[in-house]
DNA sequence: CGGCCTTTTGACCCCGTTCAAACGTAGTGG
DNA sequence: CCACTACGTTTGAACGGGGTCAAAAGGCCG
């Protein structure tokens, strides 16, 4: 409901490596298998405030209200979609480019929850976080983040930074948000010739 | 139903990543949310036999026999799992044992639908393939093949591979095939405090 | 035999890592 | 109010994994 999470994995190694960044409004363990298992972990990188589910609470309203059904299922394409584009990112960008767009990212999903245009341009990341997010070391995201400083794209402190120039990161990454905004399209009128 | 492909998205620098790989019995689209929206690509890696299913047909099954529903939610879990897994990969893995790590995850999945324990130790990709898969140049990829080659863990033709030694690689890379066999717990079981 | 695609090789370079230390800037307790 | 501590940020130097470019070699098929 409010405040950031991630999932993360760690590696024998002691390497850690972010696999979702968690914002207020979006869904975590709906189906009570991920944290069950808990093949990877999960933690709060902000004070944060969440609304637990009854399983059969959910159950109950599918079968009420067949729109919170494929509400659902929006949701777990949109994931996956993301997942998608993470790995895109860590294959195929460069250090400057690939911070750039993580943060069109969530500058793009803060602002689907929360369309105030303010709060939705402050990341409360550490450098380190930033790094076990996208395959990178601590110190080159420093040098990536002043980079993108001395370009006036974003200003940072301590534990936080903030997107000045979000229109500047999205020529700069190449970012394109239609991946976040799957088209519902009602399954009846695709046909298979 | 038989025959490998995969998944795909391309930058405008030309760059490809790939982003699933589609093994005999994977599901693909079934929603038919992903290819009509089409910010991805789906390519035959070798000639390919598939199986269309008639949305209204995959419906009506889940509403006759729950354990279908069950079944599809599964699958999907299994999907974002190898996801998250690459991401990992190509996050935190050095070139050599992410090369072994994406072979371990193949052979694991191959012998989960033919556990015929031959068939499942030949990969046919090329080195273009496996380099679009993991983020590297096929320049590179060559190079660890050469070195997993003289390590007698492959041997690797025009247009294909096969695994000599498994344990090796799963050795070499850290591979856990846990996160392919996600224990599906009913949600009943569950208590929230 | 000729063309095309995949694999291989070599040389050079650079992006990002590694290691280490210094530097703020909160937060804590006396 | 001032040490003292802890954590995040910053800096520098040196290293190296993997990229890049270019050309050659080897299969496969028509």
């Amino acid at each position: 409901m409010s405040g950031w999470a991630a999932r993360y994995k760690l590696l024998p190694s002691g390497a850690r490596q972010i696999t979702s960044l968690l914002l207020p409004g979006d869904l975590c363990d709906l189906r009570c298998t991920t944290l069950a298992r808990m093949d990877q972990g999960i933690m709060a990188l902000t004070p944060v405030r969440v609304a637990y589910i009854l399983p059969q609470a959910i159950n109950a309203l599918e079968r009420t209200d067949p729109a919170v059904g494929h509400a659902l299922a929006w949701c777990s394409l949109v994931e996956q979609a993301i997942l998608r584009a993470w790995i895109v990112n860590m294959g195929r960008r460069h250090a400057l480019e690939r911070v750039a767009h993580l943060f069109c990212e969530l500058s793009e999903r803060l602002s689907m929850t929360a369309p105030d245009g303010q709060g939705s341009r402050f990341y409360p990341l550490t450098q380190e976080e930033i790094a076990d997010t996208l395959g990178l070391t601590p110190v080159h995201v420093n040098r990536v983040l002043q980079d993108l400083r001395s370009r006036s794209m974003i200003t940072s402190r301590r534990g936080g930074l903030t997107v000045l120039d979000l229109v500047g990161l999205q020529r700069l990454s190449g970012f394109n948000g239609a991946y976040l905004r799957p088209q519902t399209i009602p399954v009846a009128e695709l046909a298979i010739a």
